[in-house]
DNA sequence: CGTCGTCATGCAATCGATTGCACAACCTGC
DNA sequence: GCAGGTTGTGCAATCGATTGCATGACGACG
């Protein structure tokens, strides 16, 4: 009842022409008095001002975005938006898509490259541009979709399209001495999605630099990339006997850790574990898990960044990549080996 | 190079107009033919969706939008995507609406009540309709919003506008029984943010329930509804005397168990701890957190319903709301309290 | 005081798709 | 063989905003 006053009509929105009827102008003057305000003269357009505000008039998107050829909206497509990992990473490209006053289209491919591929090309229709977050498509692929729009390819390096990717390197050199340090010497990897750059990244890192340490590493999985992905993982490497386990990422190491609690195998008195990513929840947990931490906060920001600077630029550059680096946080689920204890 | 043959022209996008010419059609036909195959001649229909085909044709969504006055996709406003309580939400809307043929607009309000008016009015205009997740503005702006767009809101009951709000009654009475069979009868609530929804509700609950089972209800806060929120409400449980804490969330609970245990209190023996949410980590914790669990898939799912049925419906129904409920979830986070033991 | 230039504004076309209406071709039945 | 129907297609208007071009008003300058 009282709300009538309150709710302004649910009827039509208003159109340019009825602020223009009503302001005793062209449409034309009322978009230049909104767009190019220093066209139209101080007393006019400040009347228009005026009856936008008092009509409460909002262009229309789909008409603003149809005569411009711009649609003011990007794409974010994101493996698995639930992920602790991922969260992070679409709420900060939305704020940042946000201030540069884009809205932002998201889509979850529920880790399936093929859905990747199919959302990535309808979405390239309808968006100014595209953020791939650690895309699992062909490299091909990619360039189809980055020639239907511009595209910035988060965690993953390309050649071809620009890119804000992670050097694994130095996280893995400093997890890698840290637990040689400790006296270990045989080690698991439990890999991640096969198809996954990512995985195949670290793990040619932990190959490296395990094999320059003198470290025996016995390669396990792949394992899905989740917590019960750890529970398998963490059989199999007590299997292998093992004295440490280097997991694909944390979600997994969580998984370790309770499987081992489960069986009775201490952490990290009688096994050593090391996550991947440093998502909140991995400061959390008892005892705290050691892992290789990305920066997550940063690569969102410079993914978006990267994007907003390709559509702001006139002349297409060729193609940027950028690497971040990763490095160790030491907490507490790495330990000397059980055989070594005094 | 070899990509000339799969890169498809980085020049100007296929219109309908360009199908219609290369198949000797008019545009009409073509909008038909795809709109509504039984219009056109089979024969026709065919040549055109060949072309189409050929072509790579994908209608221009701003140019469909402005004709139809549908945008075919939906909006969503959350207060903080990286909440591991949202997430899942988040997800599973994507998801449903994605089934439904709608994109989905994703915006995250930071906990900020004007920023989600803000975000909730700008959006009205380019969706067809809105999801509005735990929303924390007046009743009064959520009317003026309900009044530009057809709008959901999610975890918040609504009189006026269809809503799918949670009962926490089934799952706070539980919890208050269960510590009461434990032999509880002080016990703090620490509250979440002064102006939202569920705290009030959780508050009320615990308290109506409390009194009903002769536990005395200290309530503590209003606390950041995030893990570093639990710190000093540990410490304030604890000077409080109680033997059992009630946290507004999971991760207030969370904090509560590592402020606890930096503090050498051990849970449960010398304090049980009960969550609220039963986000995906509180199984992941040693020990497992004891939380009142909440159906949010269900939520969102029913939502993402809701908000598809209000839009397929011709004739306006009056507002739908729907509550759904809640329930405990025992796990090792709550105990005998310490003066009872043997 | 006349001419030219500048400034402010309006007209009309445009973006790409949809759709009411008109028309042509064909079919049916008497 | 023709009236009345049905079917398939095209024309042109429409959605709402932007923008190149034209026009009218006004001021400056000689």
């Amino acid at each position: 009842m009282d709300d009538a006053t309150e709710v302004p009509e649910a009827s039509r929105p208003v159109t340019i022409h009825m602020v223009a009827a009503s302001a005793g102008v062209s449409a034309s003057t009322v978009s230049r008095a909104l767009n190019f305000p220093e066209l139209v003269k101080p007393g006019t357009r400040e009347r228009v001002l005026e009856t936008v505000e008092r009509l409460g008039y909002q262009p229309n998107r789909a008409a603003r975005s149809l005569a411009l050829g711009r649609t003011a909206s990007l794409g974010l497509i994101v493996p698995d938006i639930a992920n602790p990992f991922f969260a992070p990473f679409v709420k900060v490209v939305q704020a940042r898509v946000r201030e540069a006053n884009y809205a932002l289209f998201l889509a979850d491919t529920d880790e399936d490259p093929s859905t990747e591929v199919e959302l990535a090309l309808a979405m390239s229709q309808q968006v100014d541009g595209l953020i791939l977050c650690s895309p699992r498509m062909p490299g091909r692929k990619l360039r189809t979709i980055a020639a239907k729009t511009p595209v910035v390819v988060a965690n993953r390096l390309s050649r071809s399209v620009p890119s804000i990717a992670l050097d694994f390197g130095p996280g893995v050199q400093q997890a890698v001495a840290h637990v040689h340090a400790l006296g270990h010497r045989r080690c698991a990897y439990l890999s991640g999605p096969g198809g996954s750059w990512s995985n195949r990244q670290r793990l040619r890192a932990f190959t490296a630099h395990c094999e320059s340490y003198g470290i025996e590493l016995v390669v396990l999985g792949p394992y899905e990339p989740v917590f019960s992905g750890g529970y398998r993982g963490a059989d199999e490497a007590l299997a292998a006997r093992v004295t440490a386990i280097f997991a694909y990422n944390d979600m997994v190491a969580l998984g370790v850790m309770s499987r081992l609690a489960d069986r009775g195998v201490r952490v990290p008195d009688e096994m050593s574990v090391v996550g991947f990513d440093d998502i909140e929840v991995a400061s959390m947990t008892s005892p705290p898990l050691t892992t290789v931490a990305i920066p997550v906060d940063t690569v969102a920001k410079a993914s978006a960044a990267l994007l907003l600077s390709l559509l702001a630029e006139t002349t297409p550059q060729r193609p940027a990549a950028q690497e971040l680096a990763t490095r160790l946080v030491i907490r507490n689920t790495t330990g000397v080996p059980k055989e070594d204890r005094i």
